[in-house]
DNA sequence: CGGGATCCCCCTTGATACTG
DNA sequence: CAGTATCAAGGGGGATCCCG
């Protein structure tokens, strides 16, 4: 295991390396469901445990049902969460993170933990920033 | 240091734990950055030295002028990228990751990992939930 | 309960032209 | 070289209604 420094330097290199920029890297397309509105606040929410199609709702009370549907669809169609259909009634569908959603938390949360430890210093930044212009 | 699965379970709690998905959270406000078009891709591009702003657009080629000097601006006013002018002409202006700046590469190149790492997974994926649908 | 279908707004992005 | 200003277009996303 190196130090950050030296990690940080492997990241540049490979990037470097792989900047192939003309047409549509795969990266972006990873990127863009993660910058997507709330992708990855599902997975994050689905984290601890499996949830039921209005459970997610209520837990995640500002989504509209068309972005939670078509949010959740994205997932299942990348693989990251699965859905159970129990054929009860009233119906019950159960949505799941999958082996490769989970692998998702742990370089996602470090993002997080960078996010959260930034936050001061961002803001105070922005405050600067605004007040000269 | 704990292993992934430990890691993993600290995430899932500190997120459970901080979820006050009431209002605009901190961590959303950051991830908005992330997933935006640019942003990241100037970051990686800016991370091996610092560079001017055409010599920017040459490396970035299909990024308009308008959103390259938006975007700068964004991350200048985030404090991830200072602005340096050399009064010379014709003027020259040049760009560079801040500490806080390089401080992201870290984090976001394990992003990048996972994602170079899960492509295939979920490029297979998609194949077969299209062939589903 | 768990969605699908539709309408519509607005915000981001791109293209183009101009400036110090 | 390093931007600014303006206009036009596209699509992401919200609101609403409907269905099995």
């Amino acid at each position: 295991m190196q130090n950050a420094t030296g990690l940080a330097e492997t990241y540049i290199e490979r990037w470097s390396a792989a900047a192939d920029l003309s047409g549509p890297c795969p990266v972006r397309d990873v990127l863009d469901k993660i910058g997507d509105k709330w992708s990855m606040l599902l997975v994050m929410t689905l984290a601890c445990g499996p949830k039921r199609f209005n459970e997610l709702h209520r837990e995640v009370p500002d989504i509209s049902q068309k972005m939670l549907t078509q949010t959740l669809r994205d997932l299942q169609r990348d693989g990251l969460v699965s859905r159970h259909v129990f054929d009860t009634k009233p119906p019950s569908v159960e949505y799941r993170l999958t082996d490769l959603g989970h692998s998702l938390i742990v370089p996602f949360g470090q993002l997080i933990e960078w996010a959260n430890q930034s936050m001061p210093s961002i803001a105070k930044s922005r405050v600067s920033f605004d007040k000269v212009a």
